[in-house]
DNA sequence: CTTTGTGAAGTCCTTCACAGCC
DNA sequence: GGCTGTGAAGGACTTCACAAAG
């Protein structure tokens, strides 16, 4: 294996955990090995681009034959750093955030949310899942706590004043629920997610009667 | 106005949206025009790339001065064809799809979800927002319905027969909520939503601790 | 002087096509 | 024969840089 350095395309970041899925769904098929064409057919996603993909990170297939699921999968799994335990914090514990905190996923990729915050006093105190809300006001002590997620679920106006607190707090990523954009130093990664996005472009795909 | 043809990138269609937010933060701000330097700080997007983006559909702009928020907003309405109202149908009527079913963003958009259907008994008959939930084996008569969007919200089994049958329903475009890959005729959009993959990506962007 | 709109240049990403290996 | 891994070719998207317009 000589993998020379070449830049790795952030697009190619994007579509691993697109294979992940794809593997588990051929595991869950019953197959032991998958070659690049069938994983292709699970995932909508070309096979020689799949290859070139894993091709960045080494030599994880066998010519002639195809892949090993579970091989391939640890492979992904330590490329995207899911093998490690990650701390999270969650800031705005309404309806959003309380569905966040009970969302299965993160347990999935080992995202472990060990405190959650809200201005409302109301909500001080009260206890989602195995989480007892703290005022927001308390953020700043998070630095203490090791946080390297910072999850903001808060209204737009105060995402941004919230996302700078999380970055003095010390987190090494934003996962943003507000309709808004966030700016943070570069070396943070802000990952906004927001479902209007995605509504609002396909009436343009969609013929008009 | 020459505006020659020239393909479209589907990466302008999906920023469009974010724009029209943009518009809409600045309105909000009290503007009654920005330019696309001004445009630029509120999105992240680079000046240049949104008077390009915006350039394919028309000259929206005044040169020295900007674009009208108010004329602007309504261009990109009506290019992403907002401007029409669209009928929606959701399958699946669990705790996502009753989320799904009260988000406010549909109505935005000029979405009417007007039905709802499900496989079990005991939520057929059931009443979520004004709509009564329907058996799942009727969604063939959809077709009389004239529904122009079909919504997924059903667990991953079943995901691809729902997509199927929304197809044999007349849908123009489908939205998947469920975390995995959908087959359906090209001239069909389809967009899969699944938060599990913004999720899986974010830990290779944080550094061991 | 400011800001748009746009060909040209540059960058990034995908697909091709085939050598190399099983 | 079948399938991977990859340089080279091709295509798509972004940025540059500036003429044109207010």
């Amino acid at each position: 294996m000589m993998l020379k350095y070449r830049r790795i395309p952030e697009e190619t970041i994007r579509r691993l955990p697109i294979y992940l899925r794809g593997l588990l769904f051929s595991s869950q098929m019953g197959y032991k090995k998958v070659s690049s064409g069938e994983l292709s057919e699970f995932v909508g996603i070309s096979s020689c681009q799949i290859r070139k993909d894993l091709s960045y990170f080494g030599e994880f297939g066998k010519r002639g034959v195809g892949y090993d699921i579970e091989k391939l999968s640890r492979e992904i799994r330590k490329i995207l750093k899911l093998d490690v335990v990650r701390k999270a914090a969650i800031v705005g514990a309404g309806n959003l955030g309380s569905a966040v905190l009970t969302y299965p996923g993160f347990k999935i990729y080992n995202f472990d949310i060990t405190a959650a915050f809200d201005a409302d006093p109301r909500k001080i105190g009260k206890k989602i899942r195995d989480i007892t809300v703290e005022d927001v006001r308390n953020i700043a002590k998070l630095k203490k706590r090791k946080i390297d997620l910072g999850i903001i679920a808060v209204p737009s106006a105060d995402a941004q004043k919230t996302a700078d607190e999380l970055v003095k707090a010390g987190v090494k990523a934003i996962l943003n629920f507000s309709p808004c954009y966030i700016t943070a130093p570069k070396r943070i990664k802000v990952v906004t997610i927001d479902i209007a996005m995605d509504l609002a472009r396909l009436p343009y795909y969609m013929p008009v009667s």
